[in-house]
DNA sequence: CGCGGATAGAAGAAGATGAC
DNA sequence: GTCATCTTCTTCTATCCGCG
């Protein structure tokens, strides 16, 4: 690991990190909580495995120089959790070819990856069972010297982010099928052997909820430990009322039958109309014994 | 705390189905 | 044919998530 402070230095590291095609990063920030959020450190990972925490509190010529010789290169994949929020530091929408866990691991459906969290701690407690402390990460970034602690905590953190990259990218690769060769027969059989079960859980589920609201109702209870119940206000106007208030209205009207009925075909054929499609999938109505006589 | 994006769930609609 | 019911979808908005 190596712990850069003096700008010089850094400087010098910026061309060696921009000769690696991938890397992995993150970033501490001091006085998150304030209007004025400084980057404290930027981390990062080369697939060599060697590590860089770089010191730029109170550097912006410094960060600048790492914007322009990494995140604005396209041949550089740059790997964070949580992107947006490292990007708001480190080149906004400037950046090119960032990756981010935390989306790829949104696109992985629960079954194949089981967590109640996609927060890079869940994730490594889910792959590698380890609990990767969060404790310094509300610490105060702003201090100097940093801690022990805070650069172990620093270094940690790109670590475990390329393994759990590594593991997102095997799950996601498993997730994903080619529509135009994949087998509606195999998807057939795989839904019918878990059907009849996911009916009974699914009646069973909305069948508690149920009871879980009526009794939360009848008895006044706002919250549990797994449930909360809250008002929620919706407040409408007439239509015709905002129109006659000379309101710029500029969206569309779902033409439904009512609305339609009460229109004659001139009428309507006075109207831009937007048609609008969409494919439904249903399941066929169970056919009964003279479907095998076929 | 601030932000951008995701998510939950209510509401309303289309269309298939079923009872009569 | 009419009407009600069921499933599935879109749309909308308040709330949540994840980072430090």
């Amino acid at each position: 690991m190596k712990y850069l402070t003096d700008p010089l230095a850094i400087n010098a590291v910026i061309p060696e990190l921009a000769s690696h095609s991938i890397v992995w990063m993150d970033t501490e920030v001091a006085d998150y909580k304030t209007r004025h959020p400084r980057l404290s450190l930027v981390q990062i990972l080369t697939e060599t495995q060697e590590s860089y925490i770089l010191d730029v509190l109170d550097q912006p010529k410094l960060i600048d120089d790492l914007i322009q010789g990494v995140m604005v290169n396209p041949a550089i994949q740059k790997v964070f959790h949580n992107a947006a929020y490292d990007l708001r530091f480190l080149g906004k929408s400037a950046a090119q070819s960032v990756t981010c866990t935390l989306k790829l691991a949104r696109l992985i459906p629960y079954h194949l990856l089981p967590v109640s969290s996609h927060s890079l701690k869940s994730l490594v407690l889910h792959f590698f069972q380890h609990d990767l402390s969060k404790a310094e990460q509300s610490s105060d970034w702003g201090y100097r010297p940093l801690t022990a602690s805070q650069l172990d905590y620093a270094r940690d953190d790109i670590h475990y982010l390329s393994q759990v990259h590594a593991a997102l990218k095997l799950l996601y690769q498993k997730a994903h099928y080619d529509p135009a060769v994949d087998s509606i027969l195999e998807i057939e059989t795989e839904i019918l052997a878990i059907q009849e079960e996911w009916k009974q859980l699914d009646s069973r589920y909305q069948y508690l909820k149920e009871r879980a609201k009526a009794v939360m109702l009848a008895q006044d209870i706002k919250e549990t430990d797994i449930f909360s119940l809250k008002h929620r206000t919706t407040e409408k106007v007439p239509f015709v009322e905002l129109a006659q208030l000379g309101i710029p209205i500029d969206f569309e009207i779902t033409l439904n039958a009512t609305i339609r009925k009460s229109l004659t075909p001139d009428q309507l054929n006075q109207l831009t109309r937007t048609l609008s499609v969409s494919d439904v999938l249903s399941f066929r109505k169970a056919n009964s014994d003279d479907a095998e006589v076929d």
